[in-house]
DNA sequence: GTGCATGCAAATCCTTTGCAGTGAT
DNA sequence: ATCACTGCAAAGGATTTGCATGCAC
């Protein structure tokens, strides 16, 4: 699909989903979807709202958080709380791309993504074992990639100069 | 194993792990750990400060902090980001226990726990396939339990205030 | 006695909110 | 003309940090 094909699809599944929800169609929140759609990592708000800064277009934090709700809302985007380093939520698009799980380097935060069918099996499994109505799930591989697997620590978190002085073991 | 007995075990491994890495071995982090012990849910560190309040045990919360910090460090508790409707980590003893994965309920937050062994096929898979030395994993299931099934809504996190506003799809 | 750990409060980070002005309907 | 949406800055919740004191070593 060429990039503006893309981008008039998930437009439309906005537009449609605003209307639906008697929400205002604004340029704003269009230009964060574009914004978004035109990247292909995991961003954090913050850097969104760098970004757009940037490219000298305004909209304020308060905008793109709010519009991040609504896509999130309507399955355009995902969010993740990658708990490695950091607490602040991550998102990606998810139009357009297949449903897939991620592996993350805990020493440079380096993010791969992976489908396994088996995971959804066991989502299937346990939802009915337990009598949970499963909706989605979130599955995250902690690791070392190739390149910081010389210098192997403790897989947990560890960024505060706080705890810096800890040996390593 | 009696609960005397498991105090002990644990406290050994706290104490080696604290020699091992030259930290001090304070009654404060013994008091936390024990208290940690004596509990069998998924705790927040406000509410582990809370309880020690309570108790008229006097900790600050820089130190409830820390402590976790540590006893992670020694896999003697796990931290949990549950994205549900809150960014707050979550942590759960991990000695004697053995390792699970999380259910949880969108509306009620209920935490149920359970094990499949393909989490581990999948883990070890993919940190194969994708040249990552992976260390763990953390998988969670959101979904509806059977008392919250009734009234299912998106599964996304909505929490603002700002965001009521917005009429159920 | 030395210096790491503590307690407290202030600071920080990410995110949400209040309010007044703007613009979609 | 309405009133939802925006921008801004201030507030908020969770966690971390600075600093003076205390206690493990």
């Amino acid at each position: 699909m060429k990039q503006q094909e893309l981008f008039n699809e998930v437009k439309e599944i906005f537009t449609s989903y605003l209307i639906k929800n008697k929400q205002r169609k604004t340029a704003e929140r269009y230009t964060i979807l574009e914004e978004i759609y035109k990247r292909n990592d995991h961003f954090d708000a913050e850097g969104l709202f760098i970004e757009l800064k940037k490219k000298k277009i305004n909209v304020s934090r308060a905008t793109v958080y709010n519009t991040l709700e609504l896509l999130q809302e309507c399955s355009l985007i995902r969010k993740h709380q990658f708990g490695n380093n950091t607490n602040l939520a991550r998102f990606e698009k998810s139009f357009g791309s297949r449903q897939h799980d991620h592996l993350i380097c805990i020493e440079c935060n380096k993010v791969m993504e992976f489908c396994d069918p088996r995971i959804h099996q066991i989502s299937t499994r346990m939802g009915e074992l337990l009598n949970y109505n499963i909706e989605n799930h979130s599955l995250i591989l902690y690791g070392h990639c190739r390149g910081c697997e010389s210098m192997p620590q403790k897989g947990s978190v560890n960024n505060s100069p706080r705890k810096k002085k800890l040996h390593a073991v």
